[in-house]
DNA sequence: TTAGATAAATGATAATTATCACTCTTCAAG
DNA sequence: CTTGAAGAGTGATAATTATCATTTATCTAA
């Protein structure tokens, strides 16, 4: 959990307003920043909700989440440190999903009126943030074939992959660098937090992970991979 | 099917190209754009392609698919004239989807060096991009909320849905303005062409629709928007 | 330490959906 | 017009997955 920091001092190398140092547009984002500590399964933002701005997570971990009606709730993003929270409303006058933190996470928040007339000012950040989008996307839409097409055994190894990809593991234990409870494991494969459960006893009897009392710890990431090879792209 | 035109002249309203009109950028983009027609059922690109450049609908349509190496596809995007193409693959070397005629298609062509060239010097159609991607992410990943929720007759309902979003239908004749096979409509919807058409039968009973020799007849939009509804945002 | 609440795990079963095997219909080519 | 291929439709069944009901384990507060 970090302090409050400037922006170059901030330890986060894979910020976007990284691409902003030096230049003479920091100052205002610096001036227009806010961060605040948001607790473990609270909200950063809610869908429906006004858009206030842009938000970049210092330190932490979030999920991106779209809910039914019927209470069910899908992940479509997993988020860490340095990375950018609200951009999907960038055009739009209100949030489309929810943030909600999935650990105690420090995050920079910035209003839409700098953000976006620092993109349009600066050819660079506005580049990169392109460039955001245009992976984004690709991943996103991945994850409809995904969901259209794989069984829950290949799903639930997808998930893992992807929490890894995203948070990693701690090198020394091998565990997963986050806990998650097996509702989240399920509403990021698309499926019930019971099949994950039985999943995960299978994937643990063949020695593909070990159940730890805190984490997931990943014994074979490459027999995770070989689970979903049917869906790689060239 | 439309002859070959200039930019001014195209009547094609909502290309992003239309933001340059008037402007010093639009000469060379205009200078380094070639259109050809695609004949229905054939790729425009492929994956795994090297990245030519860019593709604009100038009319006809368009499925962008990925495809599993067990052969089946997904259609994650359909693409009407005025449309744009290829911008996934922005900041790669290589196509990471197919894009297909679903009909015969003029295609506008640009090579990437001057579409890159010209984002970053317009402003304004690097700010309309980065809003077409914001509006493209959020509905693949309501998308994946679909595929992972919704049952076969709601994920039908949703294709059709879609598809009269991005095609319409004939004001006189009722009838959706592409002709699409069973398969792909399960293509797009997730699930199998059998499916499909037991689902559409169930449908024409309810007398949602109707099913013509040619096309499908929507008979009643706003029964099939309640079939999802459970599954809208705010 | 204890008690209560919650999460995880498990077994059984109901519901859903893919698959398979066919028949019917339509289309295109000769 | 005929024939063959392909697409659409249908019925049956196998496979998969959600749901339900319970037990076990863990965590937190007093």
């Amino acid at each position: 959990m970090r302090n409050k920091v400037q922006c170059e001092e901030c330890s986060e190398d894979s910020c976007l307003i990284k691409y902003l140092i030096g230049s003479e547009y920091l100052k205002a984002v610096r001036n227009g920043m806010t961060q605040n500590v948001y607790k473990k399964d609270t909200h950063i933002f809610k869908e429906g909700d006004p858009i206030f701005g842009i938000y970049f997570i210092q330190s932490g971990g979030v999920k991106v989440v779209t809910t039914s009606l019927n209470g069910r709730e899908q992940v479509v993003r997993l988020a860490k440190a340095g990375q950018i929270l609200g951009h999907r409303g960038l055009d739009s006058a209100r949030y489309y999903f929810n943030a909600i933190a999935l650990m105690d996470t420090m995050v920079c928040f910035i209003e839409s009126k700098v953000f976006n007339a620092t993109c349009l000012n600066s050819a660079e950040l506005s580049y990169h943030l392109m460039i955001l989008f245009a992976h984004e996307l690709r991943r996103a839409e991945l994850r409809v074939k995904y969901q259209a097409q794989m069984n829950i055994r290949e799903k639930v190894a997808e998930a893992f992959l992807y929490i890894n990809e995203v948070f990693g593991v701690n090198p020394e234990t091998k565990l997963l660098n986050i806990s998650l409870s097996r509702q989240d494991i399920a509403d990021t494969a698309g499926t019930t937090a019971e099949q994950v459960t039985r999943q995960l006893r299978d994937f643990e009897n063949e020695k593909l992970i070990a159940r730890d009392k805190w984490s997931i710890k990943i014994l074979d990431i490459k027999g995770m991979e070989k689970i979903v090879e049917d869906y790689a792209i060239f």
